[in-house]
DNA sequence: CGTATTCTTGACTTATATCAATGTCGGTGG
DNA sequence: CCACCGACATTGATATAAGTCAAGAATACG
């Protein structure tokens, strides 16, 4: 791991080559193979990462054993840093999509890049205010808006978030389940398969076995908006 | 208002007479009447605020004219700092449920603030964290449970966060309408009236004209976790 | 007092979950 | 290489939680 590989990352682009060395010092990079995990629910938070390549999911199991998706991690994210935030432990389970890369920092070393360096303190308060934000769109989503509409949000989302052009439209660049779709959004695997099938019929996505390809994007975005 | 104020919470504990003079010097308080509101959904975020007495309700409306409650701010929090968050407006509107007093400090102090106190840095990264938790939190509610275990939950929150003793039991310490409690769980106030009707029948609370008292928490706390 | 909120309650409707069965894909091992 | 197994997906039938529609009662307020 190297200076140029943070550099290019927003949060740490405003550092000094000084500081972004001391940062790689302390840090360690590792290799996540598919369907292994970086940290597991409840764990001590005894790191914090950055995503460099790949994709992960991080979830959440309720008492009863029911599961959702909290959020999707792109690359360039960080993740983890529940210490920061005050928490002793990991509050969801991190697993990787595909293939990943991680880059982790003992969860001491925090508190003094922060101090050290107040840009990076902003920056990862506006990371967070947006992650605040993003968590209040699904709240005001779940509120308000039936199962359809909030699907073909979430299906927008990962298309912006993770959207790679491919013949039919643009397609999730990571392999996603329906029943995925359905943790996401607050419902279950059999009311997302109905729905895009339906879709599928439209002419709207095309789906398949962890697939999904949206090929009406603006079609889609109607439907997230006028209810209709 | 003088530092003593600000001392006494959390956030501005660590902070030198120096620092807090400062930021008292820069700052100032105003009143508002009870459902007045501090700034309205999409006003430019000019300043940023802390509630020092009283109770506000944090609201979203949607395009289509629905509204949620985003959150209840609670004397003590921080709250319209959205432009640390990278936004130039306020997502929602800050209505005061009861008298209450706000102290406020335009926008561009907080970058100052920050850069000269990294301690106020952390602290503010721990609040949003906290925020955000919530957030997950009600999320993964709306996902997984059914609307009487979240109204159960959101009662029992309120009762921890603005309760106070009363014969009957423990009572929300301002004005809290059932349409409120609907906003704040996804759900319609006729649902909520059902609920809280088939509560008190039960003698778990009281209700009334936007009035809530809980007479026995634990039993609304076993039905919000089991299921039953 | 009358007018406006807020709340309650009943009857009905509907979106979506649940239950159940079947199909399809893709990798593993015999 | 083919057969089989497990994970994922589709689709129909049915059940039900909660929303909608509607009417009225209670409480606060000017």
């Amino acid at each position: 791991m190297d200076r140029s590989v943070l550099r290019s990352i927003p949060l740490f682009a405003a550092m000094s080559d000084a500081q972004l060395d001391r940062m790689t010092a302390q840090g360690s990079a590792r290799r996540i193979a598919q369907g292994e995990s970086v940290f597991e629910q409840g764990d001590p938070a005894k790191a914090f990462y950055l995503l460099l390549h790949g994709r992960l999911k991080v979830t959440q199991v309720t008492r009863d054993g029911q599961q959702i998706i909290v959020r999707v991690v792109h690359p360039g994210d960080l993740f983890g840093f529940t210490r920061a935030l005050g928490r002793p432990d990991y509050p969801g389970t991190a697993t990787a999509a595909v293939d990943s890369l991680v880059a982790s920092w003992p969860t001491e070393s925090w508190d003094g890049f922060v101090e050290n360096n107040p840009q990076l303190a902003m920056s990862a308060i506006r990371t967070i205010g947006q992650r605040l934000d993003e968590a209040h769109t699904r709240i005001r989503e779940m509120s308000t808006e039936e199962v359809e509409r909030r699907v073909a949000h979430a299906v927008l989302r990962l298309i912006e978030q993770a959207g790679k052009r491919v013949e039919a439209g643009m397609r999730v660049d990571f392999p996603i389940s329906r029943r995925d779709i359905a943790e996401m959004t607050g419902t279950t695997l059999h009311t997302v398969s109905r729905i895009l099938s339906a879709w599928e019929t439209r002419g709207l996505v095309e789906g398949g076995r962890q697939k999904l390809v949206v090929c009406d994007a603006a079609a889609l975005s109607r439907l997230a908006e006028n209810a209709g």
